[in-house]
DNA sequence: GCGACAG
DNA sequence: ATCTTGTCGC
């Protein structure tokens, strides 16, 4: 486990934040189409918090992406760098995950991250923001809806129905299990919006969450109650 | 102006 | 995100 600061030069209002995300926003790659699901390896990255004690604690899970098995893990504690805001998640969660994903011994492949990517108010969500600085192919996985309005995909599995940003498609409700509540994928950086759905399906055998998302959340939570424990 | 609002 | 027990169902 590694211990991390805040970056000097961290956004420390939200004016500075929207700033830098309209900045890094032209520096996204929407133009290839990414890894092909089931190859390679795939890593979850995820944070929990501890408000009360100024904690934030990330994990970076790596998953063999066939027999979705871990291969690797890393953890990293700080500071909360930046407060809860609708559209700049990003500034909460990015310092600590960028020090668990130094901290693994492997390349992590494509990174599913928990929230958004283009499906956000200013095209530039979590998922966006950690594949440019990262240069990693990213994606976005999300509980929960946000910023645009769809309708409910088919109760199959593999059912899906678009997040419409006027008459453009920045994400979609992927239902990932038969007539549960779907997840909202939007891509990050460099994956195809096909591609990044093909890889939620094939991270989802038997819950509703990918494994990337549920083995991260997992260890950030453990991560968190070890570096809360006393003191 | 009012409500909604990833984690 | 987080506070939190049991309970219904496959």
């Amino acid at each position: 486990m590694t211990t991390v600061g805040i970056p000097a030069g961290w956004p420390a209002t939200e004016e500075e934040a929207r700033a830098v995300q309209d900045e890094l926003r032209g520096r996204v790659v929407l133009d290839e189409s990414g890894p092909p699901p089931g190859t390679g390896r795939v890593t979850g990255v995820d944070v929990a918090y501890d408000d009360e004690r100024d904690v934030v604690a990330a994990a970076a899970v790596v998953l063999d992406a066939a027999s979705l098995d871990v291969v690797a893990e890393a953890t990293a504690v700080g500071r909360i760098s930046f407060p809860y805001v609708p559209g700049l998640l990003a500034f909460r969660e990015i310092p600590t995950v960028l020090a668990a994903l130094d901290a693994l011994p492997c390349p992590p492949g494509l990174v599913v991250c928990d929230g958004y990517g283009l499906a956000h108010p200013r095209r530039f969500g979590l998922a966006s923001h950690l594949g440019v600085l990262t240069g990693l192919p990213t994606i976005g996985v999300a509980k929960n809806p946000f910023t645009f309005a769809h309708d409910a995909p088919g109760a199959a599995r593999g059912s899906a129905s678009p997040l419409l940003a006027g008459t453009e498609e920045v994400g979609r409700a992927l239902r990932t299990r038969d007539a549960v509540k779907p997840v909202f994928v939007s891509v990050g950086h460099r994956v195809s919006l096909d591609n990044a759905c093909a890889h939620t399906l094939a991270l989802t055998p038997a819950y509703r969450l990918p494994e990337t998302t549920r083995r991260a959340d997992a260890s950030c939570r453990r991560a968190l109650q070890d570096a809360t424990i006393r003191h």
